[in-house]
DNA sequence: TGACTGATTGACACTCAGTGCCAGACAGGC
DNA sequence: GCCTGTCTGGCACTGAGTGTCAATCAGTCA
């Protein structure tokens, strides 16, 4: 029955209590906001002790932004795939679109976003988690570059992963503006347009 | 004798006090670290109640980025002043450069730098406050640019800024790296250089 | 000089996030 | 049944930040 097969139980009741309590709260945040609803209310909620809670996550917004660490991971992976052939932008911008999306569907992310963006605590974190996402992705670009891992002078990689989390960081401050009426993809495109210098003979797949 | 002529005594008095809480708590700061120095032990030090110092200073990080707000504003006079033919890219460098700067001499410079880049919470403020420069800069570039303050689908200005900022940023933390051993400004210039699409005819002044 | 106004102050109590510690419950291997 | 390692709840604690209130003090007006 369990859908990862055969583990530990503990630590299948582990994950089984961290989702619980990540979906319990996550009904919280949404329905009376995020600094209105306390710690003690998302464990009261979850049936759980107000210590207990602080084991499974760090902070209250380890709740909301758990999953941005992992998602930086799998972006990395996308973006060590990429064919050698690729330009640094081009690259990322491939790595970014077809990495595996974790989460929830477009509805509930758009109320998270908005969230996210009315929070200052939360918003914050995020910007936290994108230069987690920059130290992740800025080796892979310097590779790709032929710029040595610990060539300090050389910033062109930093730059161009700094830019491209830029670019993406406005696009979805502007999805969430128009409240997802406009194609995500699309903007982080515009917006990249705006500064990647004039491409290389841009692969389009 | 008052430095800044006939104002409110209340004035004077609030100001003073002010710039000697904020430079005994960064004494403090720098000998003992920022975590490790409570608001009560500046409090104590400055000779002022607990209650008090949340009258001066919102947060403990308000002590150490206070002035990044005002910085802000100065760079936007500068951008203003800018004159209408150089580009966006250009006129963001020379203001950034020109702006006058608020704060210590280049070695105590470098220990708060350190200090921020170890500090979670002051990382994170201090990134908060880079988005207001954003929201600071971005309408006079939309108008270098020709787009409409409201225009909520050319994300040009926007990008541009974005990138711009976050330039800066690996500039400044590479300069820090480097213990201020590397002209900030070739960090930004080189930094810049890897992403501004090919230069149109850049002014050099 | 004396009364009034308004801003500032310290003290106290409070909420909330986050941590350390400890004793008990419980699964798993022997 | 015993031992081990993990998870759990409860308790106490620190530290940030806020609301309230009475006392103080500069400035003003009579």
């Amino acid at each position: 029955m369990p859908t990862t097969p055969d583990q530990k139980l503990w630590t299948r009741t582990r994950q089984a209590v961290h989702a619980e309590v990540a979906r319990t709260a996550m009904e919280l945040f949404l329905s009376r906001g995020f600094e209105a609803t306390t710690i003690d209310d998302i464990a009261a909620a979850a049936g759980i002790s107000r210590r207990s809670f602080f084991r499974y996550f760090g902070t209250k917004e380890d709740i909301v932004l758990g999953d941005l660490a992992a998602q930086g991971e799998l972006i990395r992976k996308e973006l060590e795939a990429r064919p050698a052939d690729e330009d640094a932008w081009t690259a990322l911008l491939n790595a970014l679109r077809d990495a595996p999306r974790l989460g929830q569907d477009d509805a509930t992310m758009l109320k998270i976003s908005k969230m996210l963006y009315e929070t200052p605590s939360l918003r914050a974190r995020s910007i936290e988690k994108h230069l987690q996402w920059q130290a992740l992705l800025t080796p892979e670009i310097r590779r790709r570059l032929g710029v040595a891992p610990d060539d300090e002078d050389d910033l062109r990689a930093d730059a161009i992963v700094a830019c491209m989390l830029a670019c993406l960081d406005i696009a979805g401050e502007a999805w969430t503006r128009s409240n997802g009426s406009r194609s995500l993809e699309e903007l982080v495109l515009s917006a990249v347009a705006a500064v990647r210098p004039s491409a290389p003979d841009p692969r389009r797949s």
